[in-house]
RNA sequence: CGGCCCGUAGCGCAGCGGUCAGAGCAUCCGUCUGAUAUGCGGAGGGUCGGAGGUUCAAUUCCUCCCGGGCCGACCA
């Protein structure tokens, strides 16, 4: 590429800016384009912008102006800071600044203060690890205090990475004014919720049997398990828990009552023997009594299991001699296998208690012996059966899974490292009938990968059941988006809500506010605020400022019945700190300037979080809410579905599949993600895949975002500025309530208005997934019709020359420029809650820089109201009409090969509506301006271009015929063109006995073969293909034009720089050539200030051979000097199309 | 094993009783210069996961099956 000299000098229209993203230097005047957009970099000067002038505080703010502003409730879920933001957290945080922005803009006042989680077993596990302590043993050796303080120290760890992502993603949060869950006032809050519930009560002290982790010496929840570490069955092939090793023990059971005899039992925990209690059958399954040939052992047990004992050569021939079903053996004893708890074999009035066998309709045939081993602490099935039958709980294990002195022979052993002793014990005795080596799947402990234990611990349990039903019915007032998940998942889920245990074996957490007599367990007080427990224990009112278990756990009293007062060790799960967080992070109802903050704020408006939630935050937020104040928490949530990487699989930091967040930002910008993250159905609960294919890993499908969402607004930006630089146009507030009177104008103004129209509803009804699709409709008409059509409005000569018909052509101009600010204008504020920073950048440019906006931001300003009075659907239809019959005209014209370059005679245009032909009519210009054709025909009958065919409307007719359907089907099928054209004029018709009129009917129509027609749906059109000399001529300059644009964008040239052409050729490429009127056609096109026919000199370094229809052309070029001034000079005055010749 | 969701074009997805099943990306073809080639226009591409059923009519509703996802249950 080469420059020539003066170049500079002569150089016009749009220049590249230098600085191309700094502030506007003078005001009052659209800023010009610049060369390159640098949306990153664009969207940090936005991020100054809104520091610089406190916009997001002034968004923020309580009031405006004298009247307080009304409240739009948002509710937002804290985030664990043990880790940075994913794609997740982004996506739900733009979710969170969508609806917020929106409702602000629409003069709601929205809080929105940013929460912490801060306790629970992520933090607790990492400090351990950090720490090097493993279990509560090492927990408890090194002191709560010191644990507790590194747990404090390290949760916020990450706090200031997710608040630059936060900003960065642009959205709108309070940093400042947040909340944290291990906030004095916060915790407070949440012994104010529990008291609640405790006065209600609904809370009780229960047992459950649990997964323990015995290194964690902690409790799992099932949400901890299901993080286990997974397998694959290799027979199933499903995924299933890791499978283990474990022994396979039957063991046989003395009856008391029948010397010799026994009941065999089967176990692959020998550690829960010596808790044995008692021995379950199926009171309806038929068991047999055997005699073994060999030994002549009497034994009980299911015939089915003993035949599969047989088979695997366990157990020798036996004679059977009696058969009993499992009810007939309910209440024999036995003798107890272990001596350990052997003191409950009566009561103290000397009925039998434990040691017998009892009914459970749980016990299955399909492994052991059909006699199942009960020990009521380790097992939850055995558990129920023991609370059923009264027996005692006896638990020798402690949470770490080692045993106590009450099984003296095992004490100080871990459970599953007894095993062995035990069966050799057993052994020793003469009671093992069997002992084998069982694989199979078992949960282990996500942490620390060692088998998890089942026991029953002691819990605190909120009864949500009896509050279940009231729940069911709050839930129905609740907009869940999608629909089915407040139905379903989280409907299901409610109707089976189970109560809800509340209590953790943990250390860093709320501590459960019960103290309890250390004599008397009945003796309790439930402590429902700071001050109170300061009352109880007698100390200055204030002095504690903490209530973490290092600060509460010493504070004890006296009790009534003579012993201590002593706050019992669990602390709260924290599922109840984060469903008290309606009330919590405001300190309710301590802080009486809030109280009634709180009272009118719940429900909230607003929450949105992800599928996971369903039995989280939503179900905590929900039951807590109902239980409280018999109201639901929130009136509205989106639930998002799972981000996966583009491959489908999960996102992965191991396997690289998906691109790094913070890259993606800073490659495409935050409002192209978040465009990209809120389309997608995963705002709708779904998974998503990120990424345009499985390939991309890259982060391209984000890319595509700022080619659609981004560019087009940037472009007809651009456009405006272009020539409102140019034609030194500059806005004014009349152009904002501009009524112009041209058809495109009020057509853009209108489509405009249903823009707006329709993404309100969208944003109203929170299908936040449609927003973007439907303004993406929007820049496509406003980019490729209403400017593209509009153009040469914006050309024309700056008032001054010809002063004849120019007032009319200067009014248009003014309307030209006021609508399509307008347009832009209006279009960037309602797309301002989902890309922020762009609509920024616009409204900028369009209102602040210009003196017009009244707010300083596009977020400050009111979002748009629909004004109906500039819609016009009658209009849009007809433009919708045109531009289809363009479409179809044009595929035509790829189908006969004919370029659009050349010129055709007559495009015919068959209408069936009075509408239709009008509007056709109406935009006659634009129709022969886009397909270059010289006359628009309109033809009723279009019997010549095509044949009919019809089908059945079944729509219509179904209901009305219903089993004759078919028949009518076929006959309509049948008709002939004249029946049909008779139809479609109006006529009826009889067909099968039936009635029909042109309604019953759908008309397809075929084009004829011989001509140049297309049909699609109701469109019809054909092409005269006949092409005069003249015509001819005309295609060839314009070939020649093109061949010269080339020539000119190989040289290097501006857009606007002007020439000399010289152009030779062959024959009727000559003939062109010599036409007077088509190298002024081809001199105004090329900005030639003059073209020289005649070979070309061989001075001229640009130039280009080609042919044209087989004729040779050759061109040459070379810049042409301009005298300065005559800016104008070239302009033609044409206004109808783009293909006029230049004067 | 249960609940909920999803299987539609090469890819990621709309549609969800009725007329030729749609847009986007990718592919291919055409087209550059008075805003945008990061553009514009066009074309090809589908047994709507499978099998039954209901219906005049099923991609759409029902049942079963297969495949995928999330959540949950069970494993004495």
């Amino acid at each position: 590429m080469h420059r020539y000299p003066g170049e500079i000098a002569g150089v016009r229209g749009p220049m590249p800016d230098p600085r191309p993203n700094e502030p506007a230097p003078s005001p009052r005047g659209l800023r010009p384009p610049s060369a390159q957009l640098d949306l990153p970099a664009l969207e940090k000067e936005i991020l100054a912008l809104w520091e610089e002038r406190g916009i997001e505080a002034r968004a923020l703010q309580t009031s405006q102006g004298a009247g307080s502003r009304e409240s739009f409730v948002f509710y937002d879920g804290p985030p664990f800071a043990t880790g940075l933001p994913h794609y997740g957290h982004l996506l739900a945080g733009t979710i969170k600044d969508v609806v917020p922005r929106f409702w602000t803009m629409r003069g709601r006042y929205v809080e929105r203060r940013f929460g912490w989680d801060c306790h629970g077993l992520p933090i607790e596990n990492l400090i351990e690890n950090e720490l090097g302590v493993h279990g509560r043993a090492e927990i408890e050796e090194l002191g709560v205090p010191t644990f507790n303080a590194a747990c404090r120290a390290g949760v916020l760890r990450y706090t200031a990475e997710w608040e630059v992502v936060v900003k960065r993603m642009g959205r709108w949060v309070d940093f400042v004014n947040d909340y944290k869950t291990m906030d004095a006032s916060f915790m407070e809050s949440v012994w104010w919720v529990f008291r609640q519930l405790w006065d209600k009560g609904l809370i009780y002290e229960g047992y459950r049997v649990q997964p323990v982790s015995p290194a964690l010496g902690t409790p799992l929840s099932n949400f901890e398990v299901a993080q286990g570490p997974q397998e694959k069955d290799p027979v199933t092939k499903k995924e299933g828990h890791r499978r283990r090793q474990d022994p396979s023990l039957t063991v046989r059971f003395a009856l008391e009552d029948e010397p010799g005899a026994s009941l065999w039992a089967w176990t692959t925990t020998p550690w829960t023997l010596p808790s044995n209690l008692a021995l379950a059958v199926h009171p309806e399954v038929e068991y047999v009594k055997v005699r073994l040939v060999d030994t002549g052992e009497v034994a009980y047990l299911e015939p089915g299991r003993l035949a599969e004992y047989q088979a695997r050569g366990r157990v020798g021939a036996t004679e059977e001699l009696a058969r009993l079903r499992g009810a007939d053996l309910v209440g024999r004893p036995y003798a107890p296998l272990l001596p350990y708890f052997a003191e409950y074999r009566e009561r103290d009035d000397g009925r039998r208690w434990a040691f017998k066998v009892v009914a459970a309709t749980y016990v299955t045939t399909d492994s052991g012996t059909g006699i199942v081993h009960q020990a009521p602490a380790f097992g939850e099935d055995d558990y129920a059966v023991g609370l059923a039958e009264g027996l005692p709980l006896v638990n020798p294990l402690s949470l770490n899974g080692i045993f106590d002195e009450s099984v003296a022979d095992f004490a100080g052993l871990f459970a599953k490292d007894a095993d062995k002793g035990i069966v050799e014990r057993l052994r020793r005795e003469g009671k093992v009938v069997d002992q084998d080596v069982i694989v199979h799947p078992y949960p282990h402990c996500y942490r620390t990968d060692q088998p998890l234990l089942y026991m029953a611990i002691s819990t605190w349990f909120m009864n949500v059941e009896r509050i279940r039903e009231r729940l069911v019915e709050l839930n129905r007032e609740i907009r869940w988006v999608p629909e089915h998940v407040g139905v379903g998942r989280f409907g299901n889920w409610l109707e089976n809500a189970r109560d809800w245990n509340l209590s953790r074996n943990r250390y860093w957490g709320t501590p459960l506010p019960i103290w309890r007599c250390d004599r008397d367990p009945s003796e309790m007080v439930c402590v429902g605020s700071v001050a109170e427990l300061e009352e109880l224990a007698g100390l200055e009112r204030g002095s504690l400022s903490d209530l973490h278990r290092e600060t509460i756990d010493p504070i004890t009293w006296p009790s009534k019945a003579g012993g201590t007062m002593r706050r019992i060790p669990e602390v709260f799960d924290c599922w109840f700190e984060s469903g008290s967080m309606p009330y919590a992070q405001n300190h309710y109802p301590f802080d009486a300037a809030k109280k009634s903050y709180v009272e009118d704020n719940l429900p909230a408006d607003f929450i949105a979080e992800g599928l996971d939630q369903t039995r989280g935050w939503f179900y905590t937020l929900h039951v807590l809410a109902g239980a409280l104040f018999d109201r639901p928490a929130f009136r509205n949530v989106i639930v998002n579905g799972l981000i996966l990487a583009a491959d489908g699989k999960k996102m992965s930091k191991r396997l690289k599949n998906y691109p790094d967040p913070s890259h993606v930002i800073e490659s495409y910008g935050a409002d192209a993600l978040r465009a990209y993250l809120i389309s997608s159905q995963v705002v709708r609960a779904e998974p998503m895949r990120f990424g345009k294919s499985a390939e991309d890993t890259t982060g391209e499908c984000v890319r595509d975002m700022v080619r659609v969402a981004i560019l087009p607004l940037w472009n007809a930006y651009n456009f405006l500025a272009t020539y409102a630089a140019a034609d030194g146009w500059q806005p004014s507030a009349a152009d904002l309530e501009l009524r112009p009177s041209g058809d495109l104008d009020r057509w853009i103004l209108s489509r405009v208005q249903g823009m707006v129209a329709e993404v309100i509803e969208e944003y109203e009804s929170y299908a936040l997934w449609n927003i973007v699709p439907a303004y993406l409709r929007l820049c496509d008409d406003l980019n490729n019709w209403y400017i593209r059509r509009g153009r040469r409005r914006y050309w024309r000569a700056r008032g001054g020359d010809g002063a004849a018909a120019d007032a009319a052509a200067e009014r248009d101009k003014a309307e030209a420029y006021g609508t399509l600010f307008r347009a832009l204008v209006t279009v960037a504020t309602a797309m301002a809650p989902v890309i922020p920073f762009f609509s920024e950048v616009i409204y900028q440019r369009l209102m602040v820089d210009t003196g017009l906006a009244s707010a300083e931001s596009v977020h400050l300003a009111a979002f748009p109201e629909v004004d109906a009075s500039l819609r016009d659907h009658a209009l849009e239809e007809a433009v919708a009409h045109v531009r289809r019959t363009v479409a179809v005209a044009q595929a035509l014209r790829e189908k006969e090969g004919v370029a659009v370059r050349r010129p055709l005679p007559t495009l015919t245009v068959a209408v069936h509506t009075p509408d239709v032909a009008a509007a056709l009519r109406h935009f006659e210009a634009d129709v022969l301006g886009e397909l270059n054709v010289k006359a628009l025909a309109l033809t009723h009958d279009d019997a010549d271009l095509v044949t009919l065919k019809a089908k059945a409307n079944f729509k219509s007719l179904g209901k009305r015929l219903g089993g004759k359907m078919k028949a009518v089907a076929a006959a309509i099928a049948a008709l002939d063109q004249k029946a049909l054209r008779s139809l479609g004029a109006g006529g009826r018709l009889e067909v099968e006995g039936e009635a029909l009129t042109a309604e019953d009917v759908i008309l397809v129509r075929e084009p004829l073969a011989g001509q140049a027609v297309a049909s699609d749906g109701d469109v019809t059109v054909m092409l005269d293909l006949a092409v005069t000399p003249a015509l001819a001529r005309e295609g060839l300059a314009r070939e020649v034009i093109n061949r010269v644009q080339n020539l000119r964008k190989q040289a290097g040239l501006e857009v606007s720089q002007r020439i000399i052409l010289f152009a030779s050729g062959a024959g009727e490429v000559a003939a062109t050539l010599g036409d007077g009127a088509m190298r002024e056609l081809i001199a105004g096109e090329t900005l030639a200030i003059e073209v020289v026919v005649g070979e070309v000199p061989a001075a001229i370094g640009d130039r280009a051979s080609d042919a044209i229809d087989g004729d040779a052309v050759e061109l040459g070029l070379t810049l042409a000097f301009e005298d300065e001034g005559g800016d104008e000079s070239d302009d033609d005055g044409e206004d109808d199309d783009d293909e006029g010749v230049s004067a």
